[in-house]
DNA sequence: ATGTCACAGTCCCTGTGA
């Protein structure tokens, strides 16, 4: 079973890109994160014809989160059940594995409200994780928008003060992993930086200024099914590509 | 280290968010 997390950055710009990937790709579900689109663009049909159940929990203009699944989708839970008004969290079984699509707040500065939004919202994400189902495999993935630890960061030391680096957040990655998750392309890789996401500007790509912020986090009994994982940089490059490549967990089940 | 991209509004540019 091949599972993927993929930030496409709309998946209205992107719709050509993501068509073409899930046909030469053909995973089997797909954590989608910043559709931009509300539930009446979002392209139920199109993924229908490509083989493709899916669940959309959007906004409009920003943020929406998406699953795709060949293997089914039941018990569908989009956002947290609270007051949160942005499209950020959407959860679904599919072929008997608790998946999570998660589209982590930014946080824009240390200083700013959104960071204390960031680190709360990151909280209520490991509520969710401490009262899952301990029977059922789990994925939490998507687009963290915090790398774990340095090796996940190109140069840290130009990160000093900023978000995506700071302790609290990482802090919160550690909180959620002390509900017995782990880390799936860290713990295959533990030396390689397996970066996931560069900024269009600057010829980021290009020179390899990248961060590891696309995570999934597996349950302990999926990683000892886990039998690859790896990010599929093709997906950065070439016309209108995403600033997010997809992550790709995949497993013996 | 800010060289880009996507969106909405009222449009062939500006503000916002990443």
């Amino acid at each position: 079973m091949k599972i993927a997390t993929w930030n496409v950055n709309s998946l209205t710009a992107r719709w050509g890109r993501v068509e073409a990937w899930l046909t030469a790709k053909s995973p089997d579900v797909v954590l989608i994160q910043e559709t931009k689109q509300n539930d009446a663009k979002f392209p139920v049909k199109d993924l229908a014809a490509l083989g493709y159940e899916s669940a959309h929990y959007g906004q409009g203009q920003w943020n929406g989160v998406a699953v795709f699944s060949k293997v089914g989708i039941e018990d569908v839970v989009a956002g947290f059940g609270d007051d949160d008004p942005e499209a950020r969290i959407i959860a679904a079984t599919c072929g008997g594995v608790r998946v999570v699509s998660c589209y982590v707040p930014n946080g824009r500065a240390l200083d700013d409200p959104h960071y204390v939004y960031k680190l709360a919202w990151l909280e209520k994400l490991r509520e969710v994780a401490d009262a899952r189902d301990r029977d059922q495999h789990i994925v939490i993935g998507g687009d963290f928008n915090v790398t774990p630890t340095d090796l996940d960061c190109y140069d840290p030391s130009l990160f000093v003060g900023a978000t995506h680096v700071s302790e609290p957040e990482r802090a919160a990655l550690r909180a959620l992993e002390s509900t017995g998750l782990v880390d799936l392309t860290r713990h295959l890789h533990p030396d390689e930086p397996n970066y996931s996401w560069w900024d269009y500007r600057n010829g980021s790509f290009h020179r390899g200024w990248g961060l590891r912020i696309d995570l999934l986090y597996v349950d302990e009994g999926l990683l000892a099914k886990a039998t690859a994982s790896y990010v599929d940089r093709d997906e950065r490059k070439g016309e209108k590509p995403s600033d997010h490549a997809p992550v790709i967990g995949e497993f013996a089940l």
